[in-house]
DNA sequence: GTGTCGGCCGTCTGCCGACAA
DNA sequence: TTGTCGGCAGACGGCCGACAC
């Protein structure tokens, strides 16, 4: 039995801490957000983090940020809490996670005895998602249900009246209801949703684009929530901080809490960019230390589609090197160069970490002396793994 | 002559620096509101920084918080750079300093040669500011415009009309146009702003209690800038960053540029909360070591009316103590614990420092051995001023 | 001098099926 | 199956002077 984060489902709300639907956010997080559970053991990458700020800030990593060469590049710690997150504004979702840095030398075969290897969290069973046409945020009309949708998720209607309808009641990640008058009408029918619509789309200020999520619950409620496709409304309003302090602060966080023993807090915006920095520690050695990757190597990933499902998509590695060789060297964050099978894709990620992706042909545990095999060094030279992985220049640089 | 900052008001908007409005920024900003001028020497005080990022992020300083033991209550720097900004979203202006920490020790004697004390900023000639009414933000009806501030501020209008009315154009502080139509109507007449006005109010979201003001400037040009009542909307978005690494960051941000003999950058937005936390030197000098100061001493402050005009409230020195004596000892901010004569003054800070207040009897110079001096060691021990002021308990730590 | 209201028009919201992709 | 449109009715935006404080 395992302590499962979705158990502590919270959120900051003027200082009070209320229980948050954890099945509508991870709805609204996407399909391939998993989050640990509380108790188990975790990689930190700062590096990630930074990409995160980054990102969120719209602004370039500067050059004369200083690194802090007592900040190792992968920190295992014990995640201590997790709680889930709904901004009140812009209804983003994230996590805030409390880090306690480990110091003793972790096994790393114990740790492979755990079954928790970080699989994506199962999305709601009754649940649509739908992305907005201009038709369904103009003020000339409601919402159009996607007919399979709404016979799915929504109480199936009385169609002996003419036209029949019902009043629905949709709770969001703050726990407001939204009242939506559903019908089933026109020529030929559809469903629709009018009366109430339009005072959603004005309150959450949706746009062509968005998506909403529509989740029908095991309690036999109806939950709401919505995904904005504009990533630009995440930008910081620096009017307070600036992104360098921001740099600095996560870079001085996790030091002073390495440094000290002591732990420190990280908030993780799943949709802000693709930087999962907090990884299950055995997903990480299990994809570092025990599976054989090789330039050349044909592998899969998974990609969320527009729809909130899953995609695999193929492709091929080329090169495995330090990403930023300067500040963080021997950091596994995104070592592997890849290119990507199918035109449409190649504007996804040119780079990866070695646990996001699949080989296709894996020898599982040890790595052998044939092909390009890692090398691997033992008993690890501290607590944090450190290992570097097969490198563009062959050489091993620990 | 004398570089003036009003010199480099730019702007980020997408990357690029534009120019933005002096004249406007300083209204917006309030009449009290000083920024030193770039070359100069100032006095920085993280804990004032760190005070004003916990009132927008409306969090406590965690009493966890790791104090940075190399890092100095006060640095005296030299301002490279200061520019100011304007939020995209929310008009809120905030102005960016690049501070140079300053190793060498600083005469206090050539400090007092320069005549930059830090008086105020002149506040525009022909300008108003009006707090919004219900009436004025209500989707009923226009503005209504106080009779005297619309003839002093506007082109007047020809009264030969029946009614007379005018097409005003006037610019914020992002460079848009606005249109308003300007008229003179009504039993008994009244200035008033219809058409137009409203897409103004919905465009910056105003409500009311707000503030709204207009300049009619040298060059003929109309300036309209908003203030807003609502201090809330300054919240930081916590999705990506904890207000922990927050203040980590800005002390770290300090620390790294002093030990290295760096620059750092501070954003200091002068409405989120009364923190001037970039003191001109000469005014510290002066303030902390040329003046006496005793404990119920007689004293003047400026503070900002409602409708953005200066007021002198009077009070009494009760005590003068570290605010904060574990982390910042022997600090000079909001050292003075202080009484205010009028009831209503109560809310105002029960501490302020040095460089805030106007004792009324003032000794100029050097201080006298008579009274309750401060003891004035010299020279300083460090190229940082950090001689602690007469306290409580009578000691003086340094 | 100015904040709020009732009165009155005009525009826009928002519900409907038609139609086409 | 569903996105967009024209048509239409009702709600609200927004301009006016009347009052009162």
């Amino acid at each position: 039995m395992r302590l499962s984060s979705s158990d502590v489902a919270q959120q900051d709300e003027e200082g009070e801490n209320k229980c948050l639907n954890s099945e509508l956010w991870h709805a609204c997080a996407g399909p391939l957000i998993y989050l640990p559970p509380v108790g188990s053991h975790v990689v930190y990458f700062p590096q990630g983090h930074s990409e995160q700020i980054a990102a969120s800030s719209k602004k370039e990593i500067d050059a004369h940020n200083p690194n802090y060469p007592s900040l190792s590049p992968q920190l295992t710690c014990q995640l201590q809490n997790v709680t889930m997150h709904v901004d009140l504004e812009t209804d983003e979702v994230y996590a805030r996670m409390t880090l306690q840095p480990l110091t003793l030398p972790v096994q790393k075969d114990v740790c492979l005895l755990s079954s928790e290897l970080g699989t994506p969290s199962k999305q709601p069973a009754n649940y649509f998602c739908k992305i907005l046409t201009a038709s369904d945020t103009s003020t000339h009309g409601g919402f159009s249900v996607p007919r399979r949708a709404a016979e799915r998720v929504f109480p199936s209607l009385d169609y002996s009246q003419q036209p029949p309808y019902q009043e629905l009641i949709a709770r969001d990640l703050h726990d407001n209801e939204w009242k939506f008058r559903h019908t089933f009408r026109g020529q030929p029918k559809r469903h629709l949703l009018t009366t109430g619509w339009s005072v959603f789309v004005s309150a959450k200020r949706l746009v062509a684009g968005d998506s909403i999520i529509f989740i029908w619950n095991e309690k036999n409620q109806l939950l709401v929530g919505i995904r904005r496709a504009n990533r630009l409304q995440t930008v910081m309003p620096t009017s307070v901080f600036s992104s360098d302090s921001m740099h600095i602060g996560l870079l001085a966080s996790a030091a002073h809490a390495a440094a000290t023993n002591g732990r420190f807090t990280v908030f993780y915006n799943p949709r802000a960019s693709p930087s999962e920095f907090v990884v299950p520690l055995t997903k990480y050695v299990k994809a570092v230390y025990h599976t054989r990757v090789s330039v050349g190597m044909r592998f899969r990933m998974l990609f969320e589609t527009e729809e909130s499902n899953v995609r695999r998509f193929m492709g091929t590695i080329t090169g495995v090197s330090d990403l930023d060789p300067v500040r963080w060297p021997n950091s596994h964050w995104r070592t592997v160069k890849v290119g990507w099978d199918e035109s449409i894709a190649k504007e996804r990620q040119p780079r990866v970490s070695f646990w996001e992706i699949e080989p296709l042909t894996t020898f599982p545990m040890y790595p052998s002396v044939s092909g390009f095999p890692l090398r691997l060094k033992r008993p690890w030279p501290s607590g944090l793994p450190s290992f570097p992985a097969f490198k563009d220049d062959g050489m091993s640089i620990n």
